[in-house]
DNA sequence: AAAAAAAATTAATCCAGGTTAACTTTTTAC
DNA sequence: GTAAAAAGTTAACCTGGATTAATTTTTTTT
């Protein structure tokens, strides 16, 4: 990891993730001191861990790009994967600054984070960037309890239809998607870790898909071959569209065009 | 429903919720006037919702008293319940304020709850507050995740007694339990809907406490009775403490003295 | 390029919890 | 106070996914 100032150069001004809400309250923000000349990045190699459950003083990020998973080993021995962070999105805010982390952030692949300010007092002063960042939990939030619906009452087959719609849709609002084919750097157990199930099960389904020209992962990169089928299967949990509504009011063009 | 204004009898100050975070934020607001002068009370029966899914323009509220639950029926039938609200505790927030709800919010007992302003002109006068929000949120994310690991990889017993802990816990630090004795107006089925399971397998499981003595319900009376074994079943989820750090926080007497 | 470690694959067996179908008790409505 | 509806209870049977165990493929390390 090393960190490199943004101040100068200003890279900010140039980032892909310039319209997603949080960095657009940074840009708009009145004093640029404190916001976006104030953003430094990090680079993290995949397989590092960004910060581990338990770990203090963690800070605020934005991950530029790259990819990062929310995981956490509890005192069973048994993991859980809380969800995917994806390029734009926050990681590290906790209802008490520098409060010990409740789960670890390991980057899957090679990855780039800004640094981003975080204190009472720089929030004084911009009450837009803390609403923003009350809207990122917020969306979270909300996130989360959709993975909750869809693994109460929901077998595998569509659990893991959902899954990889959710992620497919998130990445292709940021166009990082290739038609149906997407980066994707999820082993079999952090899906199984994700869904509730047991790899092997999971291995199975995938399995099962493959077979049947739903979908195929290759070398870490993923396939939707069917997508209707697939949106059958998990279609109910996307009704409302609630999923991408931050997003959808921010990057309109992106979010219906590409494919 | 009816409202009434918190205004000229200034409800605020004598609160039980007074010391909750956003409360306190409402309270100490440079403009008493934006704040805790102009929080309205709003009565809701037992069983009467406050707002059904798909509802736009919906207000921000504190539950003042009384118990409120979230839940949601998708496309497919199945309902699925979100969480308990206790009071003190912040509903209706949304990234998109007037945004269609996503989920409906019924009060399972007499309730009161505090309409509270919401809008983006009076975050940006008092930072603290749209903080504050930004916590909120944060922690209603935390109790989900809480949630997601509890539910995947845990079976019945695991999860009723985490559910039951976890709600014990949280009224508690409001001094709403007596003993080890809480008011539960959850019915078998809510719990099921929350959890996963079934309401026969939710009822099977709840005799069987029953008969081991561990636990009874009773009249929407909760009594904990063999602490320690719930707390061996359902523990590993608690280790860090991180469900209360919030309240702890604030009302640390409370937390820990009376039971 | 070889060795070691990690991840994926496959099969056989088993059980926790779902399903279906009564039936009983409690609560609500009139 | 009675009827109707809702909630809780119980039993029999069944299945989706867990468990265990072994093997193959891929990736990483040296």
């Amino acid at each position: 990891m090393f960190f490199r100032s943004n101040g100068s150069t200003g890279l900010c001004y140039s980032c892909p993730n310039r319209y997603f809400r949080f960095c657009k309250s940074l840009l708009n923000g009145s004093s640029t001191e404190l916001n976006a000349q104030a953003v430094k990045n990090l680079a993290v190699a995949a397989k590092q861990y960004l910060y581990h459950q338990g770990d203090v003083n963690q800070e605020l990020f934005v991950l530029r790009e790259g990819w990062v998973m929310l995981t956490r080993v509890s005192d069973d021995g048994k993991r859980q994967v809380f969800r995917s962070v994806l390029p734009g999105e926050l990681l590290g805010f906790q209802q008490y600054f520098h409060g010990p982390a409740i789960y670890s952030a390991i980057a899957l692949v090679d990855s780039v984070l800004c640094k981003v300010p975080n204190s009472v007092e720089h929030y004084s002063t911009q009450p837009e960037l803390a609403l923003s960042l009350a809207a990122s939990e917020a969306c979270d939030k909300m996130l989360t309890e959709m993975y909750l619906g869809n693994i109460t009452h929901r077998n595998a087959r569509e659990r893991i239809a959902f899954m990889v719609l959710e992620i497919y849709h998130r990445l292709r609002l940021r166009g990082l998607n290739n038609g149906y084919t997407i980066q994707f750097p999820l082993k079999q157990e952090d899906i199984a870790d994700t869904l509730g199930l047991t790899a092997i099960h999971v291995n199975r389904t995938l399995h099962a898909f493959k077979n049947e020209g739903v979908l195929q992962i290759h070398k870490h990169q993923l396939t939707i071959l069917d997508y209707e089928f697939l949106y059958a299967l998990a279609g109910s949990r996307f009704e409302s569209g609630y999923l991408n509504i931050e997003w959808a009011h921010i990057k309109p063009a992106l979010s219906v065009s590409r494919l």
